[in-house]
DNA sequence: GAAAGTATGTTGTATTTACAACGAACAGGA
DNA sequence: TCCTGTTCGTTGTAAATACAACATACTTTC
């Protein structure tokens, strides 16, 4: 496990914790390592886990079967990435992640990273608060999407989007990370609808624009 | 502070800490009492709290104004509920959240519950963990709403959101929490256009229902 | 600077959805 | 039973959106 060191220390579960210390808790935290093959499941729907995992090597595909075996891509996991934090409360896995790649995941006790133990252990307290930080930024992001998402029309999407950023820049001019497709995908629009609809926008007063920089008005 | 304790303890906070034990740890985890008389603002946006707070008596609404001054009401908050725990790694608040009467809000450092203390506060691990939780749900939740919202029609978002009750029920036929007005609403659509993709749904063999039960077919 | 590739904007049409209004089914109480 | 209010389904129309196809602008590469 200790040539994975590195990928673990990247993670946000062990961010601000040295490799070294990473290595002294790893019995403490129950790490196991587990191997897949490509086209392996990782986990499947239905499973429990009460583990939180991360991945150090490959690339897993978070994908969804409804009822009539329509499949749809959730999320993409990259090395270094944490996953299955959202069932630490016990619910059982909805989706099935599979490796796309031969995959190394090394996963954790969700119980002994919530646990505090003795002293020996320095940093389990740093790996809980870390925990604790990623679901609580998760949590923020999630909220805020579902508030531009929940608006019912093109325009009051792209509204609710472009007062979101610049509070967040805290100036009326800001730049978007997000080229049209993936501005469209992200507020699950589509492209050219939103083209024009910001064109309208425009002709009306409400916003300037050029590529990836807007300005409210008014 | 002590007339609080029992609508703390019904807090997911302090679950399964009972009352002389949360007592015990107001200190530990520095709570605060403060109140807000109707109308009154508990935060406003661009604020930073590090801090989570639980309602103790009254009703909050977190609502949100954009750029252009329209205003949405992103929920309410009744007593023993928990809020502000989005903004535990210290992003600033992006909604405002005023009270819609006189209300009491206790609130607990956000530090103090992520670090772990002396064994004196032998209920500490509790409320780490309650936190976590509770953040863990939140994200499942919130995931999977997301999920059925960001498909593109009507009956997509249906199909999205039948499948995934029918996989929570662990059968093809189940009931649902909601009223059709509801549905439509935590879907995003419109009711009647719901109801009647729902029907063409019913038609072609898809679905069968009767009020609020469901069965998929096929 | 020409060519190729990518990103963005524009237009017309087909489809989907929202909206409003109404009627039927159902539930609870007088 | 009748009355009343609520929920749910249906219909027609107006509005919004997706879709496809193309035009334009900008970038990159050679």
């Amino acid at each position: 496990m200790k040539k994975y060191l590195c990928v673990l220390k990247r993670s946000k579960l062990f961010e601000n914790v040295d490799e070294a210390d990473i290595e002294a808790m790893l019995g403490c935290l129950e790490a196991r390592e587990a191997h897949f093959s490509e086209g392996e499941y990782v986990y499947t729907q239905g499973q429990r886990i009460e583990r939180v995992a991360v991945l150090a090597e490959g690339r897993l595909i978070v994908q969804n079967d409804d009822y009539w075996g329509n499949r749809s891509i959730i999320t993409a996991v990259s090395p270094g990435e944490m996953f299955g934090q959202a069932y630490l409360a016990g619910e059982s896995v909805m989706n099935d992640v599979v490796a796309a790649e031969d995959s190394v995941v090394i996963s954790f006790d969700a119980e002994r990273i919530l646990t505090s133990c003795s002293s020996a252990c320095r940093f389990h307290a740093a790996v809980t608060r870390n925990l604790c930080y990623s679901l609580s930024e998760a949590n923020l992001r999630l909220v805020n999407k579902l508030a531009h998402m929940s608006k019912r029309t093109t325009r009051e999407k792209l509204m609710s989007y472009l007062s979101f950023m610049a509070k967040q820049a805290g100036s009326s001019a800001f730049a978007i990370p997000f080229d049209r497709q993936q501005l469209a995908d992200f507020l699950s629009v589509d492209r050219s609808a939103m083209s024009t609809e910001l064109g309208k926008m425009r002709k009306e007063g409400l916003i300037t624009y050029k590529r990836n920089r807007f300005s409210l008005n008014q």
